[in-house]
DNA sequence: CCTACCGATCGGTAGG
DNA sequence: CCTACCGATCGGTAGG
């Protein structure tokens, strides 16, 4: 190879590997799961060896944990943009979530990192990183569930539960990842209004 | 040990370890997923040496494709009967079909099969198996979409796509062993009711 | 960033 | 049902 075999400390180069890897271990991990892949896996990808993975990470648990961070901040970062961007009615909001949650899920299918895997992983996470990533996930729900909080008290949607009508649309949301493929006939922005359209159904009052 | 060190093939002894065998993997393969757990690990609590698991099991694969195959049909017998023994309208099926779902999900949460795993499962099982698999979870999917189509065509439910409302549904019922235990303030069966009562919502005519 | 290498663990086999 | 053991693979380290 052309590589320098020495020099490589702090160059910039350092960045760019450092992307990729995370690159390529989001999709192994989404598809293998974590204990499923390997750091050779991971490093065949890149280009370059398994050890010199230790040149941007101390473990393979902290990939796993950038790798899981980095997917539930940019999720929530579409959502809560979408949601402020929508007209200022709970209706348009909670399509707004719906929608965007629904279509980012769907377009990343291969590096997705909360769809069904979150509980796998709390075996192979530290006790402070899952506290993290839990804290993370709560801000999630949050945004979700404030929307239905202010459409029930301005009296426009019907809830019995807030907080099991929250989790209903969210396990909705999340489930879409594992049936779509095999819907053809939608596309994904297609799937995500119609299942912003149901979550809308759910909560209209009659 | 007082165990025959002779004499054990085909005794009636084998019938019940193998069913603690299956136990065993139920618990820990949905515990810690199927590359996590080790046959040591499995051994262990049936109180055996692991390579007399394979008087038992050709491969460590074939106990995954068993516990798999005997979870989704043990839920489906249940759903089954809940659904057959309803008042014979589409909301008292709907009603019961995900409220036996739901319930059964969550007072099994440790041996549970569909929620989440099955996309991993993928991955560890033979195509062959896969679509043996497929078949079974496309027949618990057929349960829940025929109520459907049954109460639009009697004109009690409102749906737009059918096919995106049954795993709307059933995608919230899946996902509700993922934050039960959360939430001591409600039973399982409270769950389970208001589970059911969205669903009853998201499809009722205004 | 590499080569060389380590201890640990895995699924599975042989043979009784 | 056991003991003894195998080849393969894993995450990670040493040293340059």
């Amino acid at each position: 190879m052309a590589r320098q075999p020495i020099g490589w400390l702090r160059t910039q180069a350092n960045r760019n590997t450092r992307q990729e890897i995370l690159q390529a271990a989001a999709m192994l991990f989404s598809k293998q799961g974590y204990v499923g892949t390997s750091l050779v896996d991971i490093a065949k990808i890149v280009g370059i060896k398994a050890p010199s993975l230790y040149n941007h990470f101390k473990t393979k648990n902290e990939i796993l944990f950038t790798y899981i961070v980095d997917g539930i901040n940019a999720l929530y970062d579409v959502c809560l943009q979408n949601v402020t961007e929508a007209k200022d009615t709970a209706q348009d909001k909670l399509y707004a979530y719906v929608f965007s949650h629904t279509l980012s899920l769907l377009e990343s299918q291969e590096t997705s990192t909360l769809s069904g895997q979150h509980h796998l992983n709390e075996n192979f996470m530290l006790p402070e990183q899952l506290e993290q990533t839990n804290a993370l996930q709560k801000k999630q729900v949050r945004l979700l569930k404030d929307i239905l909080m202010r459409g029930k008290s301005d009296g426009v949607f019907q809830i019995t539960d807030i907080t099991v009508t929250t989790f209903f649309i969210m396990g909705a949301v999340e489930h879409s990842i594992y049936w779509f493929q095999k819907e053809a006939r939608l596309s994904e922005k297609d799937v995500a209004h119609l299942v912003a359209e149901n979550a809308l159904a759910l909560v209209k009052k009659p």
